[in-house]
DNA sequence: ATCAGAATTGTCTTGCGTTGTCATTATAGC
DNA sequence: GCTATAATGACAACGCAAGACAATTCTGAT
């Protein structure tokens, strides 16, 4: 049964005392080369790696934590419905095994009024060295402003650059959503509705605009009719799908801030027997895993989530190092990928 | 900017030291009554308390590791591509927070040769005090054993009992599954397919069981050339819905055990111009987001995830303190979910 | 070869905040 | 008043980091 007392299995891990026998030298030498310590000599750096790996030395955590004042951990916080976080925890536990960093979580409602004692609870006393912050719960205001002044080092996962005083990595939303427009204006779409994400969100935002900048670079007229509000829930699509099809004239394509909204749409159009695409063409963003299981499939944007929250990470880790890094921000480009949910406009609408 | 010093300024936190001193007692009672020790005075113990509220006391976690030869860290194990685990997550902390327990997590690839490793070097050192251990990854060959054989408390998450060497909380797939059986029979079903599940993974056959059980208590014959064999992906689930759609006479309904499938399965039927459910009915199995956003949405089963997660850490938390549970196994039951995607027989078939 | 100065390594020490061990003191039962 | 037991305290130990400083080795210029 697997309730055996633990000390009676587990081999007795070596120590640092045993390290530095093993490879006759000091336990201060041990420590200098386990801590990055500049002056080592590069033989005896090797000596000690080489007597850490016959020993199957690993630190104690524990100890380095109370001797060093210092955790090693990094915190992760992040709204508790949001699906996408499992992309954002690999990301950044791939960062952090090689560095001997942690990862703690903390799941969270981003609308609980408790929000910012709950975060405070989290970090202090010192139970992480770092925090890497997502949306929305980075949106939601006084967040960011108490990690500041708290003291923590941090870095944002973020979808369009905020003001200049973060660490940020972040996408290229606008830029994108603004592709986005292009590609629907290539097909000879010219009534492209909007539904906009939840106003909460800033990264919505964002794609709202990149969505102006395309009408605008292709010269269309932009009808706040055919723009409607969203809350990024699959029913909200709905309401907002019902909403655009009364329209007249209808529009030949509806661009949805997320993955959610545009399969309410286009459960909407299925009801109401239009054809998607030949009838309406729609594109998400995200690419959620339900962008390629819904019928028709959908055209949407990729954000590479794993990446950013890799990057963001080891961009933390230099932080609590105290290497400062070079640029304030980061941007890794999203990708569109087209896929059968968006066609050539209806002829009559050409 | 996020990375000034923290020591500047994170308030320095009271110690024992100092809850001692302003309760009037020694530091060990002020452990033993965090401890929840038995033989201190209640008059004591609420003096201590006191102290400890006011001050804003908490226990200095590393310190406690290093001195009592324990983690207070929970370790839990997960396929890196599992959605579902933001769930089996949530539930988990809400159980280890009030008990001052932390969370570790560690996303790895079930198939991946280097499984049995990782999972060693993730529990030793003593770096968690027990395990959750979730399927794919708790049905792999040896991870159950090298657990035991590491002597770290365990609790398995699971669908159906396993046998009798482990502490686990299951639902009752097996009866369930039976359960959907019976309502596509009362629709009018005769034909009644059935997807298959990865091979690899233990809870799939119970749920195929369960098919087989009820397709016995309806008495209706069970027909090999409907029973196909699916891998749990989408991809997966069009094959088998092109392999199904073959047969004559075509099956009425088709029983996926998951719900990634079945979507592949409506899929196939919407390109073959079927109406769901006119022409054929489809189910799935657990309920994941998707399964509201498909057209026409999903009949299919829920797992309780939160609650079964909540209760596993639970348990494991009391199998850490020697407080060995009454019970080997629990079962909290799966529901039950009818919409759209499931309707009577069509009328030639009945 | 010689020597100053720098680079590298070692010794010794203290402290991090808690728990475990064992000794000591208070309390209750008779 | 004595014993058994409950309640409390004193002190070491956990494994490592980091500082102060001493000792040793290396480097390059003379």
């Amino acid at each position: 049964m697997s309730s055996a007392r633990p000390e009676a299995q587990i081999a007795q891990q070596a120590t640092m005392v045993d390290v530095a026998k093993q490879a006759g030298v000091s336990i201060k030498t041990v420590s200098r080369v386990l801590n990055r310590s500049q002056n080592v000599k590069p033989a005896t750096r090797a000596k000690v790696e080489q007597a850490m790996e016959a020993l199957g030395y690993r630190p104690n955590s524990p100890a380095r934590m109370l001797a060093g004042n210092r955790t090693y951990l990094i915190g992760l916080i992040y709204n508790a419905s949001s699906r996408y976080i499992t992309s954002i925890q690999n990301g950044v536990l791939s960062a952090c095994r090689p560095e001997h960093y942690d990862l703690l979580i903390h799941p969270c409602s981003y609308t609980a009024p408790s929000l910012l004692d709950q975060i405070r609870e989290f970090i202090t006393p010192p139970r992480v060295d770092g925090l890497i912050l997502v949306p929305p719960v980075s949106d939601v205001d006084g967040v960011r402003e108490l990690v500041h002044e708290l003291g923590i080092p941090s870095v944002v996962i973020s979808g369009e650059p905020l003001d200049e005083t973060d660490w940020t990595v972040c996408t290229n939303d606008r830029e994108i959503s603004k592709e986005m427009v292009r590609h629907l204006y290539r097909l000879g779409h010219q009534r492209i509705a909007f539904v906009r994400g939840h106003p909460a969100h800033k990264a919505m935002d964002d794609r709202y605009r990149g969505y102006l900048d395309g009408m605008a670079e292709a010269e269309l007229d932009v009808d706040e009719s055919i723009i409607v509000q969203g809350e990024n829930t699959f029913e909200s699509g709905i309401d907002c799908g019902i909403r655009l099809m009364r329209r007249q004239p209808r529009p030949t394509a509806v661009f949805c801030a997320n993955d959610h909204m545009a399969t309410g749409v286009i459960k909407v159009a299925h009801e109401r027997k239009l054809e998607i695409p030949r009838d309406l063409s729609v594109a998400g963003f995200d690419d959620m895993p339900i962008a390629e299981q819904v019928w028709p499939q959908l055209t949407t944007i990729r954000q590479p989530l794993e990446p950013m929250a890799q990057l963001a990470a080891s961009q933390l880790i230099g932080l609590i190092r105290d290497e400062t890094p070079k640029e304030l921000r980061r941007v890794i480009e999203s990708q569109l990928i087209v896929r059968q949910s968006t066609g050539p406009a209806p002829a009559e609408a050409a």
